[in-house]
DNA sequence: TGAATATATGAACAACTGTTCATATGTTTA
DNA sequence: TAAACATATGAACAGTTGTTCATATATTCA
């Protein structure tokens, strides 16, 4: 690693101290990763049209329940989604509006390119 | 895989209607992916500071040398920096005002519990 | 209660990812 | 031009991830 020039050493400084703490960071990162699969995000902006039950979810993505209720589990346990059960089926719905805020932010981002 | 209540089908079709089409879901998980990952996240909120050359970089993050540009790369890739040359060394910022307002929604999503 | 339906979950495995190490490329200075 | 400096990059390796397969759990209905 090379050596700081000392203009730059305020600079870092200054920087290290205007930004969020390692903690925020980490779980921004661990945010991010969940949305970073196509399954997810599949999953994600079907949801954004509405509640969903896990069949019409496999259905629509034309994946095994397996592999749809194991990305399931991992949406809910970062908080993206959230269930309810209604007689035998468990319908999914996003968790607040962040959610799709932030699906919508990173569509938009791809979509003007 | 179940097969789906009449009552469920056009609700299927109605969000898959709905739906940004595939190329578009893909690439917004690629998005994703190149967010969800610590380090990277650390490269961005230190970049959304300003402009920063790879050495400033490394001392901010702690890292080696080479760790932060094979980081870099992959950001740079993904379009979401760019970079300049001086001299000897070269900085990076942001590549546009969107990857600053994904980064601030994910953290404000975090900080807001 | 037993069968059918809807969903969840553990194990296993291939594919992918991030870091390190060694080295290459490009720029400045002596 | 040679040495020093700043950054990039290929190979390798450990750790992580997403799917499949098999099976478990929970609810309803006959």
């Amino acid at each position: 690693m090379a050596d700081i020039h000392p203009e730059h050493a305020h600079i870092i400084e200054q920087t290290k101290a205007n930004m969020p703490s390692e903690e925020i960071l980490e779980k921004t990162a661990e945010v991010f990763k969940v949305f970073g699969d196509k399954t997810r995000i599949r999953i994600l902006a079907a949801l954004s049209e509405g509640e969903m039950c896990v069949c019409c979810l496999c259905d629509l993505l034309e994946m095994s329940q397996s592999a749809v209720s194991h990305q399931l589990s991992v949406l809910k346990a970062a908080r993206l989604i959230k269930n309810r059960r209604e007689g035998k089926q468990i319908y999914y719905s996003l968790d607040d509006a962040h959610i799709g805020a932030i699906l919508c932010t990173g569509i938009s981002h791809v979509e003007e390119g």
